[in-house]
DNA sequence: GCTTGCCATGCTACTTTGTTACACAAGCCG
DNA sequence: CGGCTTGTGTAACAAAGTAGCATGGCAAGC
């Protein structure tokens, strides 16, 4: 998976380097008029670097180098990152991780989770935007945000018990 | 929507009062060798009235009459309907309400969750179902359980605007 | 009849996850 | 300057979920 097996990513979604990621949403953030401050450059960088999603008290611990930081600084710099569109939050994991792709609004994003390794896979899929548009407008809902998370077992990690 | 708008729903998918779920609760667990005992009863009671979704802390309250109910003692007759088949589980929310479907393999539930009502209703579609499969399947990714959550505004909160 | 084991439930305490309320500092703008 | 907005800090708290172990019912087997 291209966020948590640096190593061995069955696909590739274009540069993942961390200072790539930190350049681009910089960049981003500027475009936006978003001030990237440095705590969120931080959280950022510290999701970027981790190679699998973190959940918001293990980047509490890991920013907080002598004195334990406050999860709310943890969390409001969370929701300025997601708000910004620079990182993802699985809601059936509780955690959090870069962005890939930048997203068209014809597009719904696919978390992969697998439920071995603990990787996630972010994906694009039109089709499923397309049926799941078709869905909810069949009933007359108007969707804001999507939230679409499939567990199950990666390919990697498939291979690695047969073989 | 129809397991959070009972006076008013754009569509209705069979019978949802509270006495046929219950039937069919017992009935689908009697099929399987599942106990429905008294507590799952409740439980699942409790969420088929509610008319909404509701967290597990809820239900510590709604059910513990005089003295407080333990947590875990709602989490376990959760976990068991959720694995029955009899109800889900809201990752966005953190919230639970009984199922309206009988589920198909080849089809995906869909959830939308009213933002202004927090209703939810639950759509199931094998159009979305073969987009996801497809997308996974490209990536060599075996999903084990689907969690697709829309949120939004449901038709009837729409209107209520509007209008 | 008694024991053994399984299942469902209960109890206490605990961890993890997320929020409320308030204070302070920097920058912008009248 | 004084007031405003924005971002961050601190402390306490609420909500969601889990661990570990004890109890009681019931059926199988000696």
């Amino acid at each position: 998976m291209a966020s948590s097996h640096p190593g061995a990513p069955p696909h590739d979604h274009g540069p993942v380097a961390t200072a790539d990621l930190l350049d681009h949403a910089e960049a981003h953030c500027r475009a936006r008029g978003l001030q990237f401050t440095p705590l969120r450059r931080r959280i950022f960088a510290e999701l970027a670097t981790a190679g699998k999603p973190l959940g918001a008290y293990d980047l509490v611990e890991r920013l907080g180098q002598e004195k334990r930081m406050a999860p709310i600084s943890v969390y409001r710099g969370l929701d300025f990152l997601i708000e910004a569109g620079l990182i993802h939050r699985i809601a059936t994991r509780n955690t959090y991780l870069p962005c890939h792709h930048e997203h068209g609004t014809d597009e719904t994003t696919v978390f992969l989770v697998c439920s071995t390794c603990g990787g996630v896979d972010e994906l694009a899929s039109s089709d499923v935007a397309r049926g799941l548009d078709g869905t909810a407008a069949a009933v007359g809902f108007r969707p804001r945000s999507r939230a679409v998370e499939l567990e199950g077992e990666c390919s990697t990690c498939r291979d690695g018990h047969g073989a």
